[in-house]
DNA sequence: TTTAAAATTGTTATAATATAACATTATGTA
DNA sequence: TACATAATGTTATATTATAACAATTTTAAA
């Protein structure tokens, strides 16, 4: 091929994928996300994950752990996701990131009893959004 | 049968799979414990399944969503579960429950940008144990 | 103590989520 | 160029979790 399809720092199919993630107002599963992009030629699960694997390691998206599902970082890609914070509707399953420097600083700089540090942390708070309460 | 298997509250194939996750140094996958508990008589996915969804409603145990695998509660069960916190080593995959009350209050207490408090947390942090360091 | 509701169990099948393994192509760099 | 690294394509399979339905046990009310 003579077309580079870098102008950014994604690969094809990582753009695609990040591209469909960012503009969801929800969650996207895996299999969601696979049955989405199958026109544009990516037509097996380990496209998928491998995609979905690199955007989180580069901060570009965060999974949500308690839905298995994925949704595109809205911070300044959280210092490459060593710390995030999401809200979760238990309602309308809607999910919000959380930014807010306090509650970062608290968490990043708690020690356990031990005295032990944690180089990354992940919060999910569940309650009802604005809209469902 | 005339025998009440409930002196406590739990029956009997919750009492089973929770001793095994109780006397576990480590957390413990639905599978792994379906291949543990299969001489004792439970041999298909929903009856463990059926008895972790209930144990964690009940707070006994607790899902580490990052590892879908489960721990004993080591709290006074968290308040059937409101405010979890664990501590996981990246390394031997170790996972401890923190008890820690300023930062159970410090979450509980948390208010986002639109003043929406949550009813329930989860925060798993993520580092190296005494152990691995 | 009958009786009806609720909880628990047993069972088979299947859905949903995720990775292994290997071949190929594209990209970045010396 | 030529080499290493990253990304892709593909098939198969592993892992995690639930649907659906029948039977039994427990609880509590009548
Ligand atoms: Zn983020
Ligand atoms: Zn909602
Ligand atoms: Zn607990
Ligand atoms: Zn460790």
């Amino acid at each position: 091929m003579d077309k580079m399809y870098k102008e950014n720092n994604l690969s094809k199919n990582q753009q695609i994928i990040f591209d469909l993630i960012d503009k969801s107002s929800e969650p996207l599963k895996a299999y969601t996300i696979l049955f989405s992009v199958q026109k544009k030629g990516i037509k097996a699960p380990p496209q998928v994950y491998r995609a979905l694997d690199k955007l989180v390691e580069t901060g570009k998206i965060h999974k949500i752990e308690s839905k298995n599902a994925f949704v595109a970082c809205r911070n300044s890609n959280c210092e490459i996701s060593k710390a995030t914070a999401f809200s979760i509707c238990e309602s309308c399953e809607m999910v919000d990131e959380i930014n807010d420097d306090k509650l970062t600083k608290y968490l990043t700089n708690f020690s356990d009893k031990k005295g032990t540090k944690y180089k990354r942390f992940n919060l999910e708070f569940f309650g009802l959004c604005k809209k469902c309460k």
